[in-house]
DNA sequence: TTTAATGCAAACAATTTGCAGTAGA
DNA sequence: TCTACTGCAAATTGTTTGCATTAAA
């Protein structure tokens, strides 16, 4: 069996996850867990997130050309994301529920792992101005 | 006010857009153009690609590290996708409403553009093979 | 001891951008 | 004419990968 083991590296990326709801991306990330312990290295930061993304504990938000937020799943705090396309900021939107699918919708045997629902769009920021604003969050 | 001109990269773009249902990427789309105008180059169509998601008239899905992927959306044909995280296949999936959300769910004065509505797994090919396919659609 | 996980740095690939020339309006 | 749009090529930048080393189990 594919054997999964528990490193102080993987463990401070998750607590550093937990402890936000910014939905940071992997240099920041890197940044929060090199402050305890400083020799992690960006790669190992990738290669973690990608592991607890497969595992189902982390939701991402994916923009082309952009670096990819991620999400921790708080239990009792499913959300949504609305996504500006403007400056990038991102606001969680109150859970409705996604709706249920015909049996058939899905190609048989595909294996939902996650579901997104997200609102692209302008912020009022970037509403309004033609040009947009500056940075994230 | 802005100026939008009507050129002939733009419409072939368009054209082979809507010619595709194969939410095909910006190479693709690229090396179909040039049939018709050899001259045109990618930074043109991703310029364009740009401007008709911006106005709505196309849909994208989008990947880390992957090429993002168009989708023109047909009238009538109101669907979401299922992306395989391991081949990057994509769905289609039969349209079930997006459900309405609560009014003060989103940021006030947050414009939507559009809704996406992805269903994340593993195709039947990927689910099977821990390793995962080849190539995309 | 066994081998998954790491750090480092180089490699990749998608996308963006500056600029001078072209062509819609 | 006026200036948005284009082609080209260079520059960015997020992400991945190869490899020798370290450290969980």
């Amino acid at each position: 069996m594919t054997m999964v083991r528990q490193t102080r590296q993987r463990q401070a990326v998750i607590e550093v996850l937990r402890a936000s709801r910014e939905h940071p991306d992997a240099a920041w990330i890197h940044g929060r867990v090199r402050q305890v312990l400083p020799q992690v290295s960006l790669g190992t930061v990738y290669r973690t997130l990608d592991a607890l993304v497969r595992d189902g504990l982390v939701v991402t938000i994916e923009r082309a050309g952009q670096a990819t937020r991620y999400d921790y799943k708080h239990e009792g705090h499913d959300h949504h994301h609305a996504v500006c396309r403007g400056c990038g900021a991102i606001f969680d939107v109150e859970a409705a529920d996604i709706p249920a699918l015909p049996p058939s919708a899905l190609p048989a045997g595909f294996q939902v792992t996650d579901v997104r629902l997200e609102f692209m769009g302008l912020c009022p920021q970037c509403g309004n101005t033609s040009a947009g604003t500056s940075q994230p969050d």
